[in-house]
DNA sequence: AATGAATGAGGCTTCATTCAT
DNA sequence: TATGAATGAAGCCTCATTCAT
């Protein structure tokens, strides 16, 4: 391995290092409130050093948005390969519940990437980008349960946005509320994940 | 009518200007991207002129918040009075209503109340305030529902907080992502409020 | 008594108020840090009423310091003369007492008037005033001394302004070092007292 | 010598042109009348640039006393030494004289130590200072003057604390009152000094 | 006599960013 | 690659003062 790729491998992990730090610092305390100067001290690096491996602050949102939607996106599509031949519930609900663990696990990323609608951000779609392909995974879904028989005949992106606001609504919620007295998370998510799913279902 | 009482009335004009700029500012660019320079650029007074009326830039966020809170409560306070004597499927699908349309039409106070939760807004709660008595309306209808034999006999705090969670969702997504191709807004409104009701919903 | 005149009276009522106010505002955070709207607050009135009084901020520290003056002066001259028949060294002793007395009791007046030189104090001074008058009775003590054959014969002047200094001095210290670890306040102020009066003794 | 030296020494030197602005600034006007605004006119640069030197105002005037307590005790104990083997009221005589030199000719620095007390000056003390060492010069001066029979038999630190005060008293005097109608100068500290130690010596 | 309203100037400080090394 | 040095712009806020009423 030559020099250049080593430096080029070098690069890499620091820019992974600013992005990481710059993740848990925006999560914390909100884009805004953190300073190029405050993501420099964390990795203990000199600010200029950033603009060595971004272009400026908005170019660490954008990446670090890029790498939070892949991360979304697989989080979904890999769980619903996983339950693909469960019967068609099961594979609905686990597949939602996919969508609300990952806010909870990653509440930084959600809150940048579904909550807060930074600036710019919209600048950062169409640029090749994992946003709303959760949703075409959604839509597929939705598809297959009317063909099941399961979800009722409506229009399956009437019902897929529908049933995205449900999701997004507890998701955000309890991101955003965390000191609102919420019955206990997996018993309310639970429950909340189900009345999506009869609310979309054909009535026995 | 007194000179001091005029100079008073003027006073309360001006905390008004205030209070709607900084409403309409917040809400488009996030409370910490507001200054108070824009804040008076805005009603094109001088910077020190806000401090006459408001302590600092917090006690603005405060007072608007605090309205803000007083008009969400209000409007669904009051469908839901209006509605009282329809059937319960019917007065339940207005109040719901009512809080998504509250979302609609005041853009910028939901994303100040419920969508960006500003460090110091925990802060207003406390004071009095109708931030959480609307979730009260919301639990006083499931009861009624549940003693009709519409809703479906469980917690009622439970129930509360997956419909408000739905609630939430979409009215929160229309607020933010309001690029995404929706259908047509008032079909999705009407679409997902009856996904709620239906999912809470005894099955016939 | 005319109208006319009770305003007068009531105007010289807050004039003094405004002084006392500002008196004790500026020795406990300094001139710089007190504010004309301190001031006001602290008399209940608002701002623009301290400049139906003075001219501004500065005159209300000539009026103070002036003020300051007299006391000091009167306090001084009295000492001296209730004391006018005892001995010379008791005469002089209680009279120099009176001087660091008079620092001890009226700490404010007396770093405003010797310790700090405020940018513009000599302003004050030319317009009649007792800032030095003090010092004159000093010169007066002096010569009784030599005359009397205690302080030794030197120039009255130079004899004077080195006992000045060693009132200064002392006066100055326990105002500005308030933490310092003094012996006792009594001990070392009659201490030095006799300090200074021995060194311009006749040994005997 | 690296690069990284010579920049380092760089940085050094404008530390110090800092300082010395601020010195002579706060010593004229007074610590609160000097805003770093007019520090940095001082030394032809930004504001900003003061940041990059000092965390705040404060720490500009905290390291400018602590180079002034170090020069001050310094000058004292260096004149002690040099003088250790005259007769004793001779070196008494130059190391008192020392400190109002000290005073005289560093009239800032002294105005800021021993004059001025602002507010957040006591925090300076307990970080390692000299501010009270060259008290502590004195007191061991007076022990051996007592011991040497010269000066009289009292507690040393009375002694001490009431010469510092003589000391003190025409240091401060020269320095705040320059536009007082003095004897000359070297006469009147002369004739000062004497008076201090007359005033504490046995009488023969 | 008294004060609500208003502001230009300026206070301390942090920011994103650039540049020379 | 990395960073010391630098700054224009801007942040929040307080000030002394004026003016119309």
């Amino acid at each position: 391995m030559g020099i250049k790729d080593r430096r080029k491998r070098e690069g890499v992990i620091i820019r992974k290092k600013i992005i990481e730090a710059a993740t848990e610092l925006f999560a914390q305390a909100g884009y805004e409130n953190v300073s190029m100067r405050k993501i420099a001290a964390k990795i203990e690096y000199s600010p200029p050093t950033l603009y060595i491996y971004f272009k400026n602050k908005r170019e660490i949102l954008f990446e670090l948005l890029k790498q939070g939607y892949a991360l979304f996106y697989e989080a979904i599509k890999s769980t619903y390969d996983q339950n693909k031949d469960k019967d068609f519930r099961n594979k609905m609900l686990e597949t939602l519940r996919s969508y609300v663990k990952f806010g909870d696990e990653n509440k930084e990323y959600y809150k940048l990437m579904f909550i807060h609608n930074i600036d710019e951000t919209e600048q950062v779609i169409g640029r090749d980008n994992d946003r709303y392909r959760g949703f075409e995974v959604l839509v597929m879904l939705v598809k297959e349960g009317i063909a099941d028989g399961v979800i009722n005949r409506s229009d399956p992106i009437l019902l897929s946005q529908s049933i995205w606001a449900g999701l997004h609504g507890i998701t955000a919620l309890l991101n955003t509320f965390d000191k609102f007295p919420w019955v206990e998370k997996e018993r309310i998510i639970d429950f909340h994940l189900n009345m999506i799913i009869n609310g979309v279902s054909n009535k026995k």
